[in-house]
DNA sequence: TCAAAAGTGTTCGTGTTACACCCATGG
DNA sequence: CCATGGGTGTAACACGAACACTTTTGA
């Protein structure tokens, strides 16, 4: 026997749209700083052992919960597991982990206080990771960009109440590419994943039409678009 | 502590489409009947425990080895995990035990030699299933259900080589609806998904125009319809 | 010549993009 | 009244569903 036990940790991405000083919004990653060997200096995924007796969603929420405000996550969800035996050296943790992840998502406005080894980082620049954890966060990406486009996963990193050209900028920095204002109000609105409340927002420093206001129809995950082809027969187009 | 430890286990949720004796093709699990308590005569998915030095993907191939033929599964992916503490009673296993499920699929024609104690069963008459094991064949079908619509995957359910109403039997059977042959070879040939191979098959019993043969253009695993809506600027559509 | 099965052509609806144009506000 | 940003209208297009029609075989 290489070694005598197998642990469970669970790991979560969690990911927010934020402004940055220069302004323009860019999708982040809430990451920590560890202080020990090994991979000293690198960043981590929050997260952490999985106890005997809790089953992994609420591991994760209670592990979160050192970190933000509990509240603050609209959206958490189980990604892949990474089970290489070498994935961490098991001569330091005493054995071989294997580690779930999870995609967490944070409305847009929000800033929960965090500890101060902790930062959020733009995916497009992260520091240097520890273990697999880049690799997590790829995956984690990818699988948040399918999402935004056939779910309503988008009221997850939204505010509460916004005007379009927030949620394009929402879009746009989750998406990784600029997306028109337009058609993303025909799509959700059609879909019946947004609704205009009826009130507007004032109108900015240099002028301008007010916006209306739009909030998510439903703040619980839902599938609004199943079949990119061979629907069933009968199902619309 | 409830319990002193936590163990893992690997389960697969092995698809094949298969003609019953009424001659009507039917997506079938491969399952095996517990000989003992709990659970005794209950049905269950073919896994077991992880071991210490192999990742999950070596571990189910290997367990699955026990019951087909290892050349016969033409794709394996992950699903989810299953961690609710109390998912079976761990006074029986000496602790909880952890469930990572896999999807794989085996082509049509394939019949492999199995244990005595395992069998194959349409997905729409399931016997009586052990534990958890319910869920999470509906979880697989749902999964395997999208994928056919945006992936290839049906590579791995049909043929090497197949006319157009077998593989319209083959879907027809995973997705649990009619599906119209003419659309179905339109719409994979454009994505390229199948290409003909340039042979035709030999008329049926009772006549009929023969059928050309196609072939599945890649083996492997690929996404095929990405976005559902808000593609990225200048492609397509 | 007829039935059976395969394959092709065509129409229609719809979802999505792209872009031009109109509207409302602050200075 | 003009710049700025918000919103609406509309055209083009691609995709897929449905279905009628033609082609090719066996009896």
């Amino acid at each position: 026997m290489p070694h005598a036990s197998t642990s469970h940790e669970v790991l979560a991405v969690v990911f927010q749209v934020r402004q940055l000083d220069t302004g323009n919004p860019q999708l982040s990653a809430l990451l920590w700083e560890r202080a020990m060997e090994p991979q000293r200096g690198a960043w981590a995924l929050p997260g952490g052992q999985l106890r005997d007796d809790e089953d992994m969603f609420t591991s994760v929420r209670r592990q979160l919960a050192e970190k933000v405000d509990l509240q603050e996550i609209a959206h958490l969800e189980q990604l892949a597991v990474f089970s290489d035996p070498g994935r961490v050296p098991h001569a330091v943790f005493g054995s071989r982990v294997i580690a779930s992840t999870f995609l967490g998502l944070v409305p847009s406005p929000a800033t929960p206080e965090l500890p101060s080894d902790t930062r959020w980082h733009p995916v497009d620049a992260l520091p240097p990771l520890a273990f697999d954890h880049q690799t997590m966060i790829t995956n984690a990406h990818t699988r948040l960009v399918a999402k935004l486009s056939y779910t309503n996963v988008g009221f997850a990193l939204a505010p509460r109440q916004f005007a379009l050209s927030t949620l394009r900028d929402v879009y746009g920095a989750a998406l990784g590419y600029q997306v028109d204002a337009t058609n993303l109000q025909r799509v959700l609105v059609r879909r019946g994943v947004i609704t205009p409340t009826g009130t507007t927002a004032k109108s900015g420093r240099s002028g301008g039409r007010p916006a209306a206001l739009y909030r998510f129809t439903e703040s619980r995950y839902r599938v609004t678009d199943e079949f990119a082809a061979l629907r069933p027969p009968g199902v619309g187009a």
